[in-house]
DNA sequence: AACGGTAGTGAAAACGATTTCAGGCGCCTT
DNA sequence: AAGGCGCCTGAAATCGTTTTCACTACCGTT
């Protein structure tokens, strides 16, 4: 068993004190050739790796990143956590990860052991950016911190997002130009989803202004079983005047959703047109594709670590920012059963490939102001 | 800008040392009701909490998991540890994560990077369990690690998996049984998944023992474009002769397989039955469902984790075992084209939902014995 | 009344690194 | 030749916590 090698071992056998050696791995001073060679190899020889707790007790910093998401199971937050992992280690940082489950009690209890930990900085994805007292204390307390998903308000606050309002809106619109009039927004839980709100609104917007009447959402569990989701969906679909068209807040629930609807007999798009949100890569292999909008799921997630270093820096103040979406045309999203093509004003039935606003649009153009 | 508070802050406002702060926060030592309440009054006014660098330098060890896996992009992988972190989480523990893209040479690196921050323990998958100098070095140095999804063939070394071959013989036998006779083998590259390799061999001694030529198997760049993947698969498909079954070394795999196989003209299951590995959620989401073979993966990452704590106190010594599978029947796999079905003796042609060897059968059991 | 034991507490050492401060040496300048 | 200035180096302080050790009261026993 081979004792314990620290930065006193390598002193020793480079004959020299612990300072030097310090100067030589840090390169923080200069040490004449013939020391410096003996420490390096005392080190080689010895295995020598520094201990970073020692290291970070004196800085009162750890070259770690604490990452909170709702969950690893939603490849959305998995591609932007593997984005982050890959800028993180670029820098010479490690992950801390932790999930919540998508359960906004846990919040403050996986913040307060990442702080504990003297993490860096943070990227979070919470249930409410604007409401949070965690949030807050984070503020208080000087860590710097991203949100990653989120959309605060508050423009002092650091995010990496995609304008979901503005994104849905579109979505939506290319769905109406489609042919499509009585549509079904399915979202999850929206307590504990701010994205999923703002997704919602930004639906509404679009149907208001096609002068459509926008039915009630259909909140979801995002965690039940698909059985249950296809009970709720039978519910409204069951009807003879039914939906030909469902728009998901997320992909996972897309995907849920057709298979429920494929339970309940119905044809995926021939009966009914399926979207989701997020552009995670599944998406594409299955079949139809799913159309959905596309977001930049792994490049958010390694701007948010690029960003924290940022603040950390002093290069920049923590604002929000968002990044570019794209509606992606997927054979789930067909014309309306019945629907005339090219009876609607100047809307192509296939038009879903429009390009995002530009990516650094103003948010008030938002089309839908969040307003609860 | 709050100060920032340590124990001594807390002393001096309890009116005691930081030896009594220590005691009652760790309750490691009895102390007087009157004190033990001034210092939980002081901490709670101060929102005092130990800091784990402070903590950690004394005892050596933190309360912190290193994880590393090729890739969270894989679901298989997302979902493990999803399973580390809630039993890690359960224990006071944080995973510090960390991913190596399938590359062996960034193995050192990490687990470099992970030990100098002095983890308590490691989970990983590495491209070789075998021929390992990262693990080797681990071995030396008394840090208690756990393999996941890789083979080991030490049994000193601790792992957590399934049985890789025995599934895939179950799986390629269940497909021949279906009447398939032409069936190729699909897998990422050998070089860096042990895994895809014991697969392989599984399939080889299904086809064995049913008298069936074997092909070569198909070795596709696991990160290659999925028209990379169409171009190889036509080469192999463009034959009058050609496979009726694609069976692949993993889900992620199999759909892209599917995708490609669709862009060649050519109809699951009617044409060629397709089957995976891993069982992630998503197969059953997609249509018509991926036949697969149900690997506990959630419970893979929580067993694995609970295994280094039985390590840590001494409970167990470090052991491979193997969790048990479960082939999932999936409507992308079905009878083989113009077979009779019932034609084979004794093989119903959808038999694809035998059970698998029970738990701990004895890894020597398994039909192939890996010998490369 | 002296002694031994115990409960509660504080002072101080330890953990492994970084960093400040001071000193020694050699070289250049005047 | 003396003084000054850099360069290199080592001793020691420091970071926040745990833990050992020693000490004081106080109690019960003999």
């Amino acid at each position: 068993m081979p004792r314990i090698v620290t930065i006193r071992t390598v002193a020793e056998r480079a004959g020299c004190s612990i300072a030097t050696v310090s100067r030589v791995i840090n390169g923080s001073a200069r040490t004449s050739a013939e020391v410096e060679a003996r420490v390096r190899a005392a080190v080689e020889e010895l295995g020598f790796r520094p201990s970073e707790i020692g290291r970070s007790l004196k800085t009162l910093r750890t070259r770690t990143l604490g990452v909170v998401i709702p969950s690893l199971t939603n490849p959305v937050f998995a591609a932007s956590v593997a984005g982050m992992e890959a800028e993180a280690r670029r820098r010479h940082h490690t992950l801390l990860l932790t999930a919540t489950d998508y359960d906004a009690a846990r919040e403050p209890e996986v913040v307060e052991t990442l702080v504990a930990q003297s993490v860096a900085g943070l990227v979070l994805t919470v249930t409410d950016a604007d409401d949070n007292p965690t949030l807050d204390r984070l503020d208080a307390g000087g860590i710097p911190y991203v949100l990653i998903y989120n959309e605060p308000r508050r423009a002092e606050r650091a995010a990496v997002s995609v304008d979901n309002a503005a994104a849905t809106f579109a979505l939506t619109k290319a769905t109406i130009a489609a042919g499509h009039r009585r549509l079904v927004y399915v979202a999850g839980r929206f307590a504990t989803s701010d994205r999923a709100r703002a997704r919602y609104l930004g639906h509404l917007a679009a149907m208001s202004e096609a002068g459509l009447p926008a039915e009630p959402p259909l909140e979801l569990d995002y965690l039940a079983d698909p059985a249950g989701h296809g009970a709720a969906l039978a519910h409204v679909f069951a009807t003879p005047r039914r939906p030909t068209a469902a728009l998901c807040s997320n992909d996972l629930l897309a995907l849920s959703v057709m298979g429920a609807l494929r339970g309940l007999g119905l044809k995926v798009p021939e009966d009914v047109s399926v979207a989701g949100f997020d552009g995670i890569a599944l998406a594409g292999a299955v079949f139809p594709t799913l159309a959905t909008v596309d977001t930049p799921t792994r490049r958010m997630g390694e701007r948010a670590v690029e960003k924290i270093f940022e603040m950390l820096e002093g290069a920049a103040g923590p604002t929000p920012e968002r990044l570019p979406f794209k509606l992606r045309p997927g054979g789930t999203l067909a014309a309306a059963p019945g629907a005339v093509p090219g009876a609607l004003p100047g809307a192509p039935p296939r038009r879903t490939d429009d390009a995002c606003p530009s990516p650094s649009a103003s948010p008030s153009a938002s089309p839908a102001t969040p307003s609860e």
